[in-house]
DNA sequence: TAACTTTACTTGTAAATACAAGTTATATTG
DNA sequence: CAATATAACTTGTATTTACAAGTAAAGTTA
């Protein structure tokens, strides 16, 4: 719980390594984690910190909590978890996950009418407009437009996003974290470009996502259209 | 905070207050809630008890908290919640919602394969099936199939859940009271049954969601598998 | 009057304590 | 040895206290 690289809240260091050590398997399905009270000794916090932390592992699904009895590890979920985090490359797990830039980052004009209701100030200072395809073992799974505010963020077209993550990106050279939103959800017939990118047929039913996601800057979210081929993939969510 | 039937925790009752101001519009988008303090003296509890129940409200998505500012109401999500809640009941409101039986409540074998790993217990004790289609607005939304284990579930099957929240009678007559879940969903095209409930053509993108609904009773979990139809309603959930 | 400083207020983090309710292990009794 | 009671352990709820960090209002100074 020391050094200068973490400054993360002392629940929020505890979550995340008991949260690796599920994800590395040091801790499998069924598992009993060690009990609050053995937390507060082996990580030298009080029961309330050790108790946020392994809230937020119930929260993500990681775990389940059972009064008198403990707290046990869930089965690691199957499918693409985009229902309940932001990130595609969170969703996916790095690993087989390629990334193309088809368009941008560009600063343009937002689309009129726009997927979901725009401030003033996002309006006036318009759009950085990206298209990607994200790839599982090459294979097209998302083809995602994203649209962040034209709002200090310096020197944001010029960057790479090939095979990196923009959230990674947002968080490192901005400072921007994203915190959570929402999204809506429909099936639609494949078409267009959609057909095009996510190589299916036209016609074809896929995934169409719309996403407002919020960060921890104030007044500032960002917006991503995904199309998802669910062919081979389920997506994934816990609630 | 008080009452015979007032047997929430009183951070779960505040929640509840707070919860239905919003919902009836007391509290509108962009309105601040009363300060932690304010609330801990207007319902005599204390801080740590107020921050579970606007904890609470903040991962429902009702609000947004901020550090030195205070609780911003949130805008009320449009489209059918139900990517974030369990019951097809709440994410619809019970306005304009009728609900079909199609089939059941019967006691037979589970699908083999099954949609979700069963234990041995459910296998052996087999479970109660029903198939409903949900309507708003007299146009049907969702092709419900509904799995419970047969286990402890006492004159289920002589039950009638004609314009009834399935949700409710397991915890009005049963005790058992949902508690999350996990969900899976991709895009496929409607055939057979689906067409026909769902009042869509053959090929139509509909939504298939695969949902394990977890209860307060241990070890007693139930299945659902939903077929959507998006066309006029997205479906909205937040992350 | 504008700019700066201080104060008051708000949420975020953390510790310490106490009691309740549920589960499991151990001890006791028949 | 089986059944029952007790003790130990575990999570759930709640209070009290303290300090940190951020926002907004009020006060002071130039």
């Amino acid at each position: 719980m020391s050094g200068k690289k973490q400054n993360l809240p002392r629940y929020r260091q505890v979550y995340e390594i008991l949260r690796k050590h599920i994800i590395n398997g040091v801790y499998r399905e069924g598992d009993m984690l060690p009990s609050e009270n053995d937390l507060c000794q082996t990580n030298g916090i009080t029961r309330p910190t050790v108790r946020l932390a392994l809230d937020q592992l119930v929260k993500d699904g990681f775990i389940k909590k059972q009064q008198g009895k403990g707290s046990i590890v869930c089965a690691q979920p199957k499918g693409i978890g985009i229902l309940s985090v932001a990130g595609t490359t969170t969703a996916i797990g790095k690993e087989n996950l390629k990334t193309k830039i088809l368009e941008g980052p560009v600063i343009r004009k937002w689309d009129d009418p726009f997927i979901f209701p725009l401030s003033d100030v996002e309006k006036e200072s318009g759009c950085i407009y990206m298209e990607r395809v994200r790839l599982v073992n090459n294979k097209p799974l998302f083809y995602d437009i994203t649209f962040l505010p034209n709002i200090n963020l310096p020197r944001f077209t010029s960057r790479t996003f090939e095979n990196r993550s923009l959230f990674d990106i947002l968080r490192r050279s901005y400072q921007i974290k994203v915190i959570g939103g929402e999204q809506r959800l429909k099936a639609i017939p494949a078409k267009g470009k959609i057909c095009q990118h996510l190589d299916v047929k036209e016609g074809d039913p896929v995934l169409h996502l719309e996403r407002k996601i919020n960060t921890n800057r104030i007044d500032f979210n960002f917006y991503s259209t995904l199309f998802c081929n669910t062919t081979e993939h389920d997506l994934f969510g816990i609630f």
